[in-house]
DNA sequence: TCAAGAAAATGACTGCCGGTCATTAATTAC
DNA sequence: GTAATTAATGACCGGCAGTCATTTTCTTGA
């Protein structure tokens, strides 16, 4: 009998539109001005329905935020599977990180809060595992890239690839949130183009940890 | 008369004695999970009466921060004070920043919330004018150091001295962070030591921002 | 010294929200 | 066609930020 599967199949599709309608909501009000009331409405149920779903508001919120994990991965897949040198791979790295800041903007910021302390308290065991994994996946790409690059003597291999890959992340993180936020700001009153100065700074770093060869590919792949 | 004076000091002390009751709080609980009867008990006030001296409960949670703010600024101070050269003043600067981070980790917990978006809408215009005033006073000490060692030609002229102050700060902040929730998990399960890699993050950086002379005084201050 | 007025403090109350659960509706099984 | 199972509902609860009419404390001036 296929009524179980159906029932699956059914039970996914009304997660899927859960979603949905959170994350209309959530993009338009953050996290903690919205309301489960709205969100109800917007997928035309009503509030303890959602709770049948989700656990709580928090785990709604990550489910939204994996779609935007879930296209970074993509994208950062798209990327590795071009076969470029390990220089190059890592400048398009870099670029479709800012790629994903642009095009996904309200995915971007709810990786923010994923950040704060507190937040985590409200999460269930498993969404939290869930999100741990993808996570991890992303990250495992990065630094099995940068391993290569070490392999290859491109890039300095007295510094460890994790190392690497989590200030490299951690950077270019903090001064999108910057753009997101203060992009104006900077402009008007201190005449500064935070574009810019990620530019500048994945630039730094990214010399900064290669060798010599590896700096003479850098410079050509830089467009 | 000195009545108003007088009176003038004791709504001061009243101020101080919430911002002690709410930093009890704050610095157990956090922001989330603080509530204002708390606070009230704590300050054996009622809760009426926290709101005839700040206007919310974002803006008593700044009024804790900026304490935090003005301990790092006299940190600050005092390695300026004592007239290092430029490089070795950079140098002292990121150690006191992390030395903030360590003596003081509930007040630099406290500086992240200021980062979330959302945070801001319950903030009165006042006490964010007072946190930018600090913050900015903070910001112009780094970039004048900056500047000054353009000057001395031991910084590379072709950057911009707010671009570099901003990624060394944003470097740091997101590496203390992380340190600061996550430090045994790194250990654990990648056998990263995260303070290692904010010394490495640092050195890189300022390395990277260095001329010739300029690192060769910077590879004899970190001893 | 004391009454009247001003200033400070109070805490019951309001509105809102996340989450629950007894009840109702829909679906399935026999 | 009906009993049993599953899904959905929304009134309700507890907790919290913020308010405001009332009370308490302090000041003033005769």
């Amino acid at each position: 009998m296929g009524i179980t599967e159906r029932k699956e199949r059914e039970k996914e599709s009304r997660k899927e539109s859960i979603i949905d309608a959170a994350q209309k909501v959530f993009f338009e009000k953050g996290l903690l001005l919205s309301t489960m009331d709205e969100i109800a409405e917007t997928a035309e149920l009503a509030k303890g329905t959602l709770y049948l779903y989700y656990h709580s508001k928090e785990d709604l919120y990550l489910a939204v935020m994996m779609r935007g994990l879930m296209i970074m991965h993509s994208m950062f897949e798209e990327v590795i599977a071009q076969k470029f040198s390990v220089v190059k791979t890592m400048v398009e790295l870099t670029k479709s990180y800012t790629a994903f800041f642009e095009q996904h903007r309200n995915y971007f910021r709810m990786l923010h809060f994923f950040n704060t302390p507190q937040f985590h308290k409200q999460v269930s065991e498993e969404m939290m595992q869930s999100c741990d994994d993808l996570n991890q996946s992303l990250w495992n790409m990065v630094v099995e890239i940068i391993k290569q690059g070490m392999i290859e003597k491109q890039f300095r291999t007295d510094l460890n690839p994790i190392e690497i890959s989590l200030i490299m992340w951690s950077n270019a993180t903090t001064l999108l949130m910057r753009i997101d936020t203060q992009h104006d700001m900077f402009i008007q009153k201190m005449n500064i183009n935070l574009n810019d100065t990620l530019r500048v700074s994945n630039t730094l770093f990214l010399e900064s940890i290669m060798t010599e060869p590896g700096k003479k590919e850098l410079y050509a792949s830089l467009n």
